[in-house]
DNA sequence: TATTGTTATACTCTATAACTATA
DNA sequence: TATAGTTATAGAGTATAACAATA
């Protein structure tokens, strides 16, 4: 039909990202799923903690644009693990400080750098200025 | 920490994609949900069979990279709203073919039109060149 | 035996409301 | 009144096994 476009669904940014996005982590998910029975939260959870050091769950929500009750379950569960600790301080008594274990801290290294050989077999069928230009365009689609 | 690499998960491949695919399917899914109260997969049902005309359950599967239970469920909620016919074939009476009504050619037309309004304001911010670089690249993360 | 399609089930992810305890 | 965090619930997405009917 030359009077419709030719538009199709492969070429639809949603449907893209969609299926980029889950190529992409389906890959990525069975390492800290396998490694260590994690879900995506709580891997980001302990990502945060391991990447800027402790802080409360508050703090966490807003550096990792998670709601507090995806971060309050993911604690929980971290903890249960033996991954991740609670501190109370004085100053307020709400809320709690968060800081990984000794466990949680090897977990974080293992899976940190697995995450950077991982992001490098992703890009390794695009050029450096392709890899840069997807990067780029993501941030601004993500509105980062 | 300069020992410490700056990996940082807003420039990790499979979050960047997540989160970017989180923000362009919020946007368009609003369209179908409260104009024909669709979930994504009837959408892309709908798309195919209005973009490709009839034909089985099975051909959907394999355009659509989908699997047939999800297939069979939005199909089933189609034709209950009167988007779809079923049509047996006697060549092989396990099939069925299935084909847009009226009504389901209307609603196409209008989200079809939509979608690629929708796609020209995601990639507003982006260069000619940027989108071409970043559709191009997602092919290839997509594997399609 | 293999294929088309359906049903059942479970797990993951997301979103929101309601609640507690503190401030 | 507002904030930090928890619990409950529902909807949506994904994955797999088991099944019926037909080839």
């Amino acid at each position: 039909m030359p009077s419709e476009s030719d538009f199709d669904l492969q070429q639809f940014l949603p449907y893209l990202l969609n299926q980029a996005a889950e190529q992409a982590s389906l890959g990525f998910q069975t390492l800290y799923k396998t490694r260590y029975g994690m879900l995506r939260t709580e891997w980001r959870v302990l990502f945060h903690l391991g990447r800027y050091g402790e802080m409360t769950a508050k703090a966490l929500c807003d550096r990792g644009r998670l709601h507090k009750t995806k971060v309050s379950r993911a604690v929980a569960k971290l903890e249960g693990r033996r991954f991740l600790q609670r501190r109370t301080v004085p100053q307020d008594r709400r809320a709690e400080v968060l800081a990984l274990t000794a466990a949680g801290r090897a977990a974080y290294a293992d899976l940190h750098a697995q995450a950077q050989v991982f992001d490098r077999q992703l890009t390794a069928g695009l050029s450096p200025a392709q890899d840069q230009a997807l990067r780029q365009a993501l941030v601004i689609l993500a509105k980062l």
